[in-house]
DNA sequence: CAGATTTCAGACTCTTTTGTCCAAAATAAG
DNA sequence: CTTATTTTGGACAAAAGAGTCTGAAATCTG
C-alpha cells in the first residue's frame, strides 16, 4: 500500500509534530526513537524539506522542524510528497485513462473506495495524528508499550495520563 | 496498490471467465491479447492454478479454465491468492498488532477504508466483473477500443451491442 | 511411435526499492 | 579560529519485484 519511505515519512512528522517542545529536531533522534535506519530516514526526510512540508538545519541544535503548522499539513500532503497521488487517482488495474467513459471492469468500485480515501487523507491533519500519538496506548512503531509511555520526551497534548 | 503480477492475475482471470465458449484457453492467447508476457502470466497464472482458482490442462488443446463458477470467485480471491490478504488487514504504518488496544494514530480511519475495501473486494465475483468487460466501451488492458471490439472473439454476453 | 503443442520448473537478467556508508558544507559554541 | 554537531549529497550494496529464456513433462494428432 504505502512505501517504507512513505511510512517513515509519516512517522517521523508525526514524531515531529508531537515533540512541540524542541524547535528543531535531530534526525538522529527521531531514528534512534523509532527504530529507524538514520541514513535512510535522513533521506526521506530531505525530500519532505524539498517538497516544503518541513524545515532543516544544520550544525549544533539543528534538525527538522515544520514548515507550516500541523493543523495545516494533511496525511495527504505527507502521501503525496513521497509516494505520489496516483494513490488518490489511478486504476486498480493501473489502466491509464480509466474513467467513465471507458473504464475497468471494477471501475465504479474502486472509485468509490478511492474516493473516501482521498477525503479522509484530505482530513487528517498531522495535528490530530500527533494528538493520538500523545495518547498512552497509541503507538508510532512495531514496539508495544503496554501502559508505558515509550517516549518519556513527549508530553501528552490532549490530557492524556502518563 | 497491486503488484504487476497481481493485477496480470485479475485482468487474465476475468478474460478467461468473459472467454465462456472455449474450455482451456491457452496462456498463449491470453497473454497476445492482454498484451501480457508470456512468460510472466505463465508464472502468475501457475499461482493461481496452485491456489486452487484454475485448473491447467497440458499439450494440444490444453490451457487454464477457471476452477470454479465465476460466481463464485471474488476479487477478493484472486488478491489473496497472488499478493496475500495483508491489504485487507495491515495497518497503515505497518506496525504488527495496530488494533483498539493498542492503535496507530491514524487506525481508526485507515480501518474504516480496509473494511469497505474488504467488503467490496468480497462482493464483487468474476462474473460480475466478466459481464462488465462484454460490454462495448470497458476494456481490461491499456489500449482504448472507442466503439471497436477489442476481443473479437469475445461475445458480448449481457446484451451488449458490437 | 513421431511430432507438435502447451504447461511446469528453474535459472538468469534487469530494475526498483531498501538500506548502508562516507565525505563535504553549514552552523553553534568555546 | 577550532572543534563538535548536524544536514546535504552521492556512491554503493542488498533485497525484492518484474521480465526473459531454456529445457523437461504431459498430452493431442496423425
Amino acid at each position: 500500500m504505502l512505501s517504507k519511505s512513505c511510512i517513515y515519512g509519516i512517522q517521523a512528522t508525526i514524531y515531529v509534530a508531537a515533540n512541540a517542545s524542541q524547535e528543531f529536531v535531530p534526525i538522529s533522534q527521531i531514528a534512534s526513537e523509532l527504530k529507524i535506519s538514520f541514513h535512510f530516514l535522513t533521506k526521506v526526510l530531505q525530500q519532505l524539506t524539498q517538497e516544503g512540508l518541513m524545515n532543516s538545519y544544520r550544525g549544533p541544535k539543528g534538525g527538522v522542524a515544520l514548515a507550516k503548522p500541523a493543523t495545516e499539513i494533511t496525511l495527504y500532503d505527507l502521501i503525496g510528497a513521497i509516494d505520489g497521488t496516483s494513490i488518490f487517482t489511478e486504476c486498480m488495474l493501473g489502466l491509464p485513462g480509466c474513467g467513465i467513459a471507458e473504464p475497468c471492469p471494477a471501475h465504479e468500485h474502486w472509485t468509490k473506495i478511492r474516493n473516501e480515501l482521498t477525503v479522509i487523507a484530505r482530513r487528517l491533519t498531522l495535528e490530530t495524528m500527533a494528538k493520538k500519538a500523545g495518547e498512552l496506548n497509541v503507538r508510532l512503531t512495531d514496539e508495544f508499550r503496554y501502559a508505558q509511555r515509550l517516549f518519556p520526551s513527549i508530553k501528552p497534548i490532549n490530557g492524556a495520563q502518563a
